[in-house]
RNA sequence: GCCGUUGUAGCUUAGUGGUAAAGCACCAUAUUGGUAAUAUGGAGAGCGUGAGUUCAAUCCUCACCAACGGCUCCA
């Protein structure tokens, strides 16, 4: 209840924002204001634009006013009544409108000078229950009438709001820190990747160090994907559209693709995804049930022509690293199959402590135009995910309408260091491309018959996962991932032998090792390598050429231990995936 | 794509209608240092790009590009 009393005052701050607007732009057209998870907002119709700057005058005007509200009052109207009032607003006239076709109540609440159409839910005396210096004008963005692109594009206000200034500093400070463990920030730090703009956005360009990480997850995906049987395979990153008609993509995603003109005419297109190549693999001879399943993996670039507005950092990029799957399997092997990709998504994320959560992501009824395919289909898909999670006994998000085209997913959510939502990994049953393909197999019978396509994502995309691994991790990675496990740093000059020895010595075992010995101060090599996030850092001096064994320091301890048992302790942690 | 904010050396930032300042990083010299950064010196940007206004623009105007925060979208 607590909670529904803090609600309760950021939807009343909705109120007074709107007020104050109104007061201070009288042509503006106010449309809803609701209370969101760290404060509120309203969306408004502003005549002439306003920007961040203008926050502060508003915010002012709502510190003046709170005093004065002192109860909310209110009154079921008529429709006509309600529609008098809001004569010059089309935007509550199209409420209002609605709420009287559904045979709803109309409501209206009014506080201090200020009614607005309304369910209800506020404070009970704002005056006193709000303080004045528990919410802050966040910022001003645009956001759709209804949320709809075809719309007017209305002026929204974000306001921050707790039950204290105290909580409230305090949600603004998590924030400042948050944004410390941006991966576009620690990315650059440790440089792991890079955008050029001449290159152009959403197309980021991997170093080295980056580069390394990348082909060790890669490699950790195919590890386990190998002992489950698949097998890789390769295509090429262009087609004719014809693959994409078929398949359905191009009806759905034409606008989406990057497309290629030959000197003779011919339209092709950069992919955007892997699956109607995969099906010509599958579909290149007969198969017999006793060939299936048949599970193809690639990790592979696709391309897709995104808005320029939804691009951000690696997260969202127009190159995109899938690590793709397909399995090819018969209905009675879906269950099998499904689970052991369930079982690889488990296995990979524990080596980060990654929590993912689970999202049913099926299709929305009331927008049936947007899928391809009978309901039949969709009922048997739909229903196999949904035992196959109930096997897993997860409990899991509700996703009507996130739905591939072609069939249902179970999505696996992270989130970045903002709380924003990211899809990573992803089991999307697919009864549609098969159909459309022709893919079958010969049963026992002799008949042919229709084959499922399970399609399979593990980071879902290199980018995509590295952006949310790195914010997880702060950049402190785990040993067997880290681009240098090892920095070695001699004292002195003199030390540099003996540096270089244990330097080759790691290099032999492969461990990525790193000799700080230029001539900067001993303070400042450790501190580069420390900077640099490395695992462990080896400081080398006449001590430890005395006694004969190395001072090895991990991001959170110290001790002394000889070379030969610090290269077993590495290769177990390496071997283990150890967190650290 | 739409709304808002931003764009000065590799990075972080200062600054002004009269052609730019600092720290870190970089280079050189000295220093051989035992753990949050040795000292001195040097080089490096014509201020996102283009056009316009002006005697004069990095600072004003417009367009474009890019980044960030939202909205929409995400096979």
């Amino acid at each position: 209840m607590e909670n529904q009393n803090l609600q309760n005052k950021r939807h009343t701050l909705a109120h007074l924002l709107a007020s104050a607007v109104l007061e201070i732009y009288p042509d503006t057209k106010n449309t809803i204001g609701p209370a969101i998870d760290d404060g509120f907002y309203y969306d408004f119709e502003f005549s002439s634009p306003i920007g961040d700057k203008d926050l502060a005058q508003i915010e002012n005007k709502m510190r003046k006013m709170l005093p004065k509200w002192l109860e909310f009052s209110h009154e079921e109207k008529t429709k006509e009544g309600s529609s008098e009032y809001f004569k010059t607003n089309p935007y509550k006239l199209e409420l209002i409108n609605e709420i009287a076709e559904k045979g709803e109540k109309i409501t209206f609440y009014t506080c201090g000078d200020f009614t607005d159409l309304c369910r209800g839910g506020h404070s009970e005396n704002p005056s006193k229950e709000i303080n004045t210096d528990s919410f802050k004008l966040d910022r001003v963005a645009g956001a759709y009438w209804r949320g709809d692109e075809k719309n007017k594009m209305l002026t929204r206000i974000y306001g921050l709001a707790f039950n204290t200034r105290e909580e409230l500093d305090a949600y603004i400070n998590q924030r400042e820190e948050a944004r410390k463990r941006d991966h576009k920030k620690i990315g650059r730090e440790l440089g792991l990747f890079t955008f050029s703009e001449l290159v152009g956005s959403g197309l980021p360009l991997w170093t080295p160090k980056g580069t390394i990480m990348r082909e060790l997850l890669n490699d950790y995906v195919w590890e386990l994907r190998k002992s489950r049987g698949y097998q890789k395979v390769c295509i090429p990153h262009i087609t004719k559209k014809d693959l994409y008609e078929t398949s359905g993509h191009w009806a759905k995603y034409a606008d989406d693709l990057f497309k290629i003109e030959t000197r003779e005419g011919h339209l092709y297109a950069m992919k955007p995804m892997n699956c109607p190549h995969h099906t010509q693999i599958f579909a290149c001879e007969p198969r017999s049930y006793r060939d299936m399943p048949q599970r193809y993996a690639e990790t592979t670039m696709v391309y897709r022509d995104e808005q320029s507005g939804e691009l951000s950092g690696l997260s969202r990029v127009l190159s995109i690293t899938q690590d793709d799957a397909h399995v090819f399997c018969r209905e009675n092997q879906i269950e099998t199959e499904s689970l052991a990709i369930w079982d690889i998504i488990e296995k990979f994320y524990s080596a980060f402590g990654f929590e993912l959560q689970v999202r049913f992501s099926t299709h929305d009824p009331m927008q049936r135009e947007k899928y391809l395919g009978t309901d039949e289909m969709w009922t048997k898909a739909e229903n196999a995910l949904e035992n196959l999670m109930k096997t897993k006994g997860v409990t899991w998000l509700d996703g009507t309408g996130e739905a591939a085209f072609y069939g249902p997913k179970i999505d696996f959510i992270a989130h970045d260091s903002l709380g924003r939502v990211l899809q990573v990994a992803t089991i999307q049953l697919d009864f549609n491309q098969p159909k459309n393909f022709g893919l079958v197999c010969t049963n026992e019978r002799g008949e042919k018959e229709q084959v499922v396509m399970i399609h399979a994502a593990i980071m879902g995309s290199i980018e995509r996962f590295m952006s949310t691994m790195i914010e997880h991790t702060a950049g402190n990675f785990p040993t067997w991932l880290a681009p240098v496990q090892v920095s070695i740093v001699p004292v002195r000059e003199n030390h540099n032998d003996k540096a270089k020895e244990i330097y080759e010595a790691l290099k032999r075992e492969d461990v990525r090792v790193e000799l700080e010995d230029d001539n900067n101060s001993l303070g400042k090599r450790i501190n580069h390598a420390k900077a640099q996030k490395v695992p462990y850092v080896i400081v080398l001096g006449d001590k430890e050429l005395e006694s004969g064994n190395l001072t090895v320091e991990s991001r959170t301890d110290k001790q002394e231990i000889n070379l030969e048992d610090f290269i077993l302790k590495l290769k177990e942690e390496i071997k283990n995936k150890s967190l650290n």
